[in-house]
RNA sequence: CGCGGGGUGGAGCAGUCUGGUAGCUCGUCGGGCUCAUAACCCGAAGGUCGUUGGUUCGAAUCCGGCCCCCGCAA
């Protein structure tokens, strides 16, 4: 079967896992979109996204246009003749004329069971909301965000103990495959497109910064899946003092209580015991400013006096 | 030059300001107690104090360079 002239787009780590499968399978890819480097980390020096840094050691020309209302940029579309686009995390909607100049059309890879999941942040709202499965599809792109016709999907569970990182992983391992095997059946002519529901559709928003603060008064269940759901970004925090606390690891008990929401219930080597509206939260693994994250029995011992009984964690800034 | 915290036995910390025999809570190993134990008691091993220059009679501690880790912000 030939190969295919594909133009990637993408940003993070996930669409670069699908580039890597791209470049390593028997098709080309001749050109690379992705967002412009942006300021960040320490320092806040220009960086990179993961999909431009594999593609450059690819020698794959990459492509940085802010949008496509830019001038040329769909002409310089055009000027690479593909077969496909591929998009996968790019963070851009592209508009109807992008989506009708490669002879194929645009297929996207998007990490839940679409109509379920729509969006920015499906890995990690699935986990948030206590889904027990999610997925990989893949679908031809319309000019929605995310309602194309879908080609394939992949199941997978969630477990007890998934993480936004863990889960995004096992997506991981799944989506390239599934996007290779896609366009096999594209070319032989056996795709078979399925239209989405739009009656189940829901939309996964975006992750910030401020929704990882902890907030107390919501049962301990869900304050466990929003700790799971953000680990590793942005991580859920909480506030102890003017202390900042970042938790990774939280368990919720079944065990009632009668303190206020935030109090420390129970202080000892196995875990913190935090009071919530329902039930207790143990925190099995935090960070503290400046440190590595580490399990509790570590702060307990070295640091007896900074997590005491009747204390309170803070909701609010 | 974005702001800031930190690198001390295997882990987490104190000691640094006010230089002068390296300490704490654990872990590990050995022994004891016990029907038994993750519990308790006794004992032991284990550290060029990130690195490199300098100041000093003497540096974990003061000064300079370098390396590494992390929080905020993006």
């Amino acid at each position: 079967m030939d190969a295919l002239n594909i133009v990637f787009a993408g940003t993070p780590d996930f669409a670069a896992g699908h580039l890597q499968a791209l470049i390593d399978s028997r098709h080309n890819v001749v050109a690379v979109y992705t967002q412009p480097d942006r300021p960040a980390g320490r320092g806040k020096k220009l960086q990179p996204s993961p999909v431009k840094k594999l593609a450059l050691e690819h020698d794959i020309e990459v492509f940085q246009p802010l949008n496509f209302k830019q001038e040329g940029a769909i002409e310089a579309l055009k000027a690479l003749n593909a077969d496909i686009m591929i998009v996968v995390a790019y963070g851009l909607l592209l508009p109807l004329a992008v989506l009708e100049t490669p002879k194929m059309g645009c297929l996207n890879v998007h990490a839940s069971l679409l109509p379920r999941w729509r969006g920015a942040a499906p890995i990690q709202r699935a986990i948030q909301a206590g889904d027990s499965e999610t997925g990989i599809t893949i679908m031809q792109m319309d000019v929605g965000l995310d309602t194309g016709d879908m080609l394939s999907k992949t199941l997978i569970n969630i477990n007890t103990d998934e993480t936004g990182g863990s889960l995004h992983d096992r997506l991981l391992e799944q989506g390239p495959s599934a996007l290779l095997q896609t366009l096999t059946l594209l070319q032989a002519g056996e795709a078979k497109a399925e239209k989405q529901d739009d009656a189940l559709a829901n939309y996964a928003h975006k992750l910030s910064k401020e929704e990882a603060l902890i907030n107390w008064s919501l049962p301990a269940k869900e304050i466990e899946l929003n700790v799971r759901a953000f680990n590793p970004f942005p991580c859920a925090y909480t506030l102890l003092g003017d202390q900042r606390i970042k938790v990774w690891q939280a368990l919720a008990l079944a065990e009632p209580t009668t303190l206020l929401p935030g109090t420390i219930a129970r202080v000892g080597t196995d875990g913190v015991d935090i009071a919530t509206s329902s039930g207790l939260l143990r925190l099995l693994n935090v960070q503290l400013a400046g440190k590595k994250a580490m399990a509790i029995a570590d702060i307990v011992n070295g640091q007896p006096n900074l997590f005491q009984p009747q204390h309170m964690f803070a909701s609010q800034a």
